[in-house]
DNA sequence: TTGGTTTCCTATCGATTGATATGAAACCCT
DNA sequence: AGGGTTTCATATCAATCGATAGGAAACCAA
């Protein structure tokens, strides 16, 4: 068997000399404390060390490089659809997304707050597009756990009076204000305990 | 007396063709609604009827139109500090506030969501005191209501064993992840059953 | 070494940013 | 009517925005 056909293909041409993935991730870090419009092809020249004619070379433009690092950043530790799939009853998926927010806001190594609820909340008119695809990512989100709390009223686990939709939401707020409260300075703990605070919203086992 | 000394100061010089409050309510509404740094000069203008020169000379300059319109922004309704003091105990102060930031970020004739919390939640580098300023206003009401929920704990309102500070928190991130929730397109019914929803964190009565 | 290919950086593009210099226009008072 | 005063709009400023043209540089294959 050929061991070299698919494990280094042998590219012709000058090397390129920056790594796109690590690129991408500054990128992602930039975006991700800064926001979308916040942050400018300067900035991001500065951080990743490339310049404005590689940058375009590597991922088009700057909302396509924003896209792609949202994409990265929603890669990055458990999706939280598949927290929701994996986690044995809807109730333990709303606590673990709850406190694995709290812990994914207030990284050391990593700006404050959910990039996904702060880089393009507040934008102008020509990325009104940018705005749309996150809250659409947001609100796939919720939709991802009302669907998994309406099964688990269907087959008992919870009780036939659960409103769905309306616990759904309340553990969204809580996910989203966490990031705004990790912006304002709250550490972890504290956060913590607010994420466990608001599981008494969830009916009486 | 006379009464024409504080009515009519008569004023020398050619009128103003604008009116400078109706100005601050247009610029607060624009704010409100693409934030700080992605509203533009440009964008005010027009929205505003007003010349830049004519801008400058009323507010100083763009910054400083902004922290006015945050200013007239938080006189609008009753001031969250005014209704902590206001309620009859902590725990209405929370749901005052909860079901007031429903209704008021799904105003019909306002933007969607909290200027407090979408405006300045990420900015450039010079806009940073501009983010501060906003982020110190968020974490003061919180103080105010951690402050007004010991003061229940102190008076016997509360059970001694309440944590004040995570009460706090837990209610301020109802009230900004609404403010999201808003942006997504959730109806008033639906935020209104989140603070209620929400109202079960507290120790029972 | 030469040709082919790919990536590199320098320089620059038009458009827009926040902000201002300048003088005309509109009012009151004498 | 004519000074004094204030606001008006036109035109423009330097700086930065996102984005690109053009050619040098660095590799492989022959």
């Amino acid at each position: 068997m050929e061991m070299e056909s698919h494990t280094e293909p042998r590219r012709i041409g000058r090397p390129p000399s920056f790594d796109r993935a690590v690129a991408l991730e500054q990128a992602m870090l930039l975006f991700w404390r800064h926001g979308y419009e916040a942050t400018s092809l300067s900035d991001l020249t500065r951080a990743l060390g490339v310049t404005a004619p590689s940058i375009y070379s590597a991922f088009g433009n700057k909302k396509a490089l924003f896209l792609e690092a949202v994409s990265l950043y929603l890669s990055g530790g458990s999706s939280p659809t598949a927290i929701i799939d994996a986690a044995p009853s809807a109730r333990d998926a709303a606590q673990v997304l709850m406190e694995g927010a709290a812990i994914a806001y207030t990284g050391e190594e990593t700006p404050p707050g959910c990039m996904l609820a702060t880089s393009a909340i507040s934008v102008s008119a020509d990325a009104a597009d940018v705005q749309a695809h996150l809250s659409a990512i947001r609100n796939g989100v919720e939709a991802h756990l009302k669907a998994r709390i309406q099964a688990d009223v269907a087959n008992g686990t919870l009780p036939p009076h659960t409103d769905a939709e309306t616990l759904a939401a309340h553990t969204t707020a809580i996910i989203q204000g966490s990031s705004t409260l990790a912006r304002d300075g709250a550490t972890r703990d504290k956060l913590l305990r607010v994420a466990r605070s608001a599981m008494a919203a969830w009916p009486q086992s």
